[in-house]
DNA sequence: AACTTTATAAAATAAAAAGTTTACAAAGTG
DNA sequence: CACTTTGTAAACTTTTTATTTTATAAAGTT
């Protein structure tokens, strides 16, 4: 009988970790977010290792991973001295940090490219000797890089959207 | 003068297909979408083979997942018997175009789920002798499952808030 | 202090994804 | 209708990413 609940579960594990991969998340990550979360409650390196079958560097390197992406903590426990793991057990909160921490890198890295790109640009028009087509190919590029920065000033504006919750006024969690 | 401009313009390209890498699709389909959106007008494979170096079959495959992802187009031209591809020209709109594609795709793969989890949990529970223990899980399994459902709900709305140009009433496009 | 256990780097291997070459069918041209 | 161009499938090769094995350092135990 209780084999078949495993089972059960085991399926949602797999469902679990093929939506994370929409994420853009590997599926070993997915499938151990999936597998703390069903567990209920923080796991060691040798369980998950044993859980799913992989190595355990493999495994400490994946929550390593889960970590960064702020979807798994390390927590303590009095009277064992493994590391223990545990995922957030909110799948909207979830939602939220996997595509802030995407973005926010993507947001992140952006920032030197503005720099740079205003630089050449400016550089090149205080420069002497532009024909006409040399002249309206930097005005659309000027332009291009204005738009370029908006937009991405609007995916940090979507970005706080999600961050701070509001975006749940707007499409409420179901209740 | 205007190889340095040429640079520039690759630097947009990079910039792009490293922005849609954050989104989940491969950096050549993101240089693509740059190449073409930057020269402004529709392009044909020959011309995206010349562009990126790499061979005509492979920018078939490229423009082929584009347009399954919805962010390029088949366009015709009066007198050229070539394909010509094109993209759109609002980054918001791409934004939204592979977005909402990406969840559409999850939210379809799991409603056969649903149907799955739901058959067979409750199969499981018409049989006989239940433990304690059994009764147990499978209420738990049983709320997880809604709760999953719900969540999905969620993405489906979110989606539709996004498709609808909804959210940006609530996250305005800089003007 | 000698001995375990635990966690993770570094190097090696396996698996998956990206890209190319070859081949061929469908459509256009003279 | 013979000839070219175009687009893509199928098989193959290369590159990248996942995963394991080996090795080592740090911490816990006796």
């Amino acid at each position: 009988m209780s084999e078949s609940l495993d089972h059960i579960e085991s399926i949602f594990v797999d469902r679990i970790a093929d939506n994370m991969n929409t994420y853009g998340v590997s599926s070993t990550v997915g499938r151990v977010l999936g597998i703390i979360y069903m567990h209920r409650k923080p796991m060691t390196l040798s369980e998950l290792s044993e859980a799913t079958g992989m190595s355990k560097t493999r495994m400490s390197q994946v929550v390593r991973e889960m970590v960064e992406l702020n979807i798994a903590e390390k927590v303590f426990e009095k009277g064992i001295r493994k590391d223990l793991y545990n995922v957030e057990q909110d799948y909207y909160q979830t939602f939220v940090s996997l595509f802030t921490s995407n973005w926010q890198k993507a947001i992140q890295k952006n920032k030197q490219f503005e720099k740079k790109i205003k630089e050449e640009l400016h550089n090149i028009t205080s420069k002497k000797e532009l024909t006409i087509e040399d002249e309206l190919k930097i005005n659309d590029l000027l332009a291009e890089a204005k738009e370029w920065m908006e937009y991405y000033k609007w995916l940090a504006n979507l970005v706080e959207f999600f961050e701070s919750g509001e975006v749940f006024k707007h499409v409420p969690k179901p209740y």
